[in-house]
DNA sequence: ACAGCTCTAGAACGAACGCTCTACTCAGAG
DNA sequence: CTCTGAGTAGAGCGTTCGTTCTAGAGCTGT
């Protein structure tokens, strides 16, 4: 993820930007021009980082998106011992953070992978990639807790989806509810392989 | 949802036509001459039934891909006896369309609903009474079937998110597995409550 | 026959879109 | 010093957007 102190370069900034204006209004619904200006570079800087135009620097920021909440996710397994307990706690990570960002900032891949679902477009790749790797990220922390192989695979996918599901119905209710709940049912599906 | 014999309106061609594209494509990357054309109407006739132009079209749109949902969950609750079965074989049946669709039409509100947090439109509020009167139906399923009042609501919400991200997830990895995985963990979690 | 209404039909408007293009600045190599 | 290439800057291209507008077709009640 780039050093963290220095100032920002221009390509970096444009990403940052891209990323977060996508996770809030979508792929179609973010404008080149208007990540340019908020980057506070210029239409030529994008052109000149991203030849490939508007679904280059869509890809980028994906990934960007990507692994911003992967280290998200990594922390939150690694904080608590129990896989039940890590997981109802990244749920209220992230509903804290949804309502901190006024309900705004959700999945940074959901919107974008929605519209770009007709066409197999590289966009719709990273996103793919994106799930996969956080689903992978939830097995791991499964396996070592005793999980059986296959139980941790579709148990891992469950928490991803629900996760992701429940960050919409938060966002779309304006409440954080949903993610709390879903935490607590998620905390208790897993308590049963115990 | 109207009569099912009889030539379909030219109102009713246009809401079902606005649905389905939403659906796919997203209320940004939906155009109202897109509509138009086909629903084999003219522009005319559209601003004519909607006044309120673009964001009455998708209302409508959204409200109807509302009934249909709702109409399909519960018919699925009904099948079944039991509330995880009901919610599994529910699961499968998505996982089924979703496929025959070419990955497609997935949830009809998820995209839109994204797409217009952040202004507080009557487009959210119709995506946020979707996601609730589908909660409603599950959890009436589940109070049926003896649950607590608390927990039929916590476990509804946790059941709609997991298939809404689970839908998602299919989607972007054109599998129907992911909605089968999840179909099975949420019939144990339910089951956990017997 | 005629008025009155619903609905169809599509040309036209200004704004915004993604993208291309040329012109410019400026630090470092020779 | 000149030269070069990376990066900055934005005017302008053609297209499409949502919307408005006028004109007329088709039907009904009188």
């Amino acid at each position: 993820m780039s050093q963290n102190s220095a100032p920002p370069s221009t390509r970096e900034r444009i990403v940052v930007v891209a990323a977060r204006l996508i996770q809030r209004q979508g792929y179609v619904g973010t404008g080149i021009k208007q990540i340019a200006q908020e980057a506070q570079a210029t239409l030529g800087s994008v052109y000149h980082f991203f030849p490939g135009g508007k679904a280059a620097v869509a890809v980028a920021a994906i990934k960007y998106g990507d692994e911003e909440f992967a280290a998200v996710l990594r922390a939150a397994m690694a904080a608590e011992a129990d896989p039940g307990a890590a997981v109802q706690a990244c749920a209220v990570e992230l509903a804290v953070g949804l309502r901190e960002s006024g309900w705004t900032d959700g999945c940074p891949v959901t919107a974008a992978a929605l519209e770009t679902l007709g066409s197999d477009s590289e966009i719709q790749r990273a996103c793919a990639q994106a799930l996969l790797g956080w689903e992978r990220i939830v097995e791991e922390k499964l396996l070592g807790s005793g999980f059986a192989a296959e139980d941790a695979r579709e148990v891992a996918t469950t928490v991803i989806s629900a996760l992701e599901g429940a960050e919409v119905t938060a966002q779309v209710a304006r409440s954080e509810e949903p993610l709390r709940a879903v935490g607590r049912q998620l905390a208790r599906l897993v308590g049963s392989y115990a």
